[in-house]
DNA sequence: TAAAAATGACCATTATATTGTGCATTACAT
DNA sequence: ATGTAATGCACAATATAATGGTCATTTTTA
């Protein structure tokens, strides 16, 4: 039940989840990096769970419609948090 | 209905929600910044929307117990992403 | 099975995120 | 109101992500 996941986990599970995407269009790498206006070795990287920059990952979920299901849950947690009384 | 989110919303909408937790915690940018053992610069940075490393908000979120729910929603998603007939 | 395409790995260079600092302004408490 | 803390902004220096390239290996396809 407890899960005490790292940082270093999810790195690579949204690299993972780029490549599982990017499989599923049957596009290259070079294809991907084209289309967002990065290099290879961006998604390279990003795919192997190195560190990379948010431009980087949100190029990727726009490209991939997935930009606004983000931004909505984005949303989401803020309004959560809002209404939630402080606990501390 | 046609969201047409860009990069740099979102962006803006993760320095946001940043700022929103931090304040519900009564904690200062300085705060944070000790407790990720990142400058105020970085914090300050991703509070307004600049770019910034997903090291640095994962960090975060780990840090406001949101990484385990985030590492899930990437699950959702490749599951889904997965048991879907490719439309290419 | 040969050829072609894609990927992983590495490297030098460039671009930029991070850091540390100071200072002005704003919010908060006394 | 006055002092104190917090924040925004700007800057130079440093660390590191992004780039472009090559090569070896794996995967695909013809």
């Amino acid at each position: 039940m407890f899960e005490n996941i790292e940082v270093k986990d999810v790195k690579k599970e949204i690299g993972e989840l780029v490549k599982v995407i990017r499989k599923q269009r049957k596009i290259s790498q070079n294809d991907l990096a084209q289309s967002l206006d990065v290099s290879r070795t961006t998604i390279q990287n990003l795919e192997q769970g190195k560190n990379f920059t948010v431009d980087t990952i949100l190029k990727v979920l726009k490209e991939v419609g997935l930009l606004d299901q983000l931004s909505n849950e984005i949303a989401q947690v803020k309004t959560q948090v809002v209404n939630s009384k402080s606990l501390y």
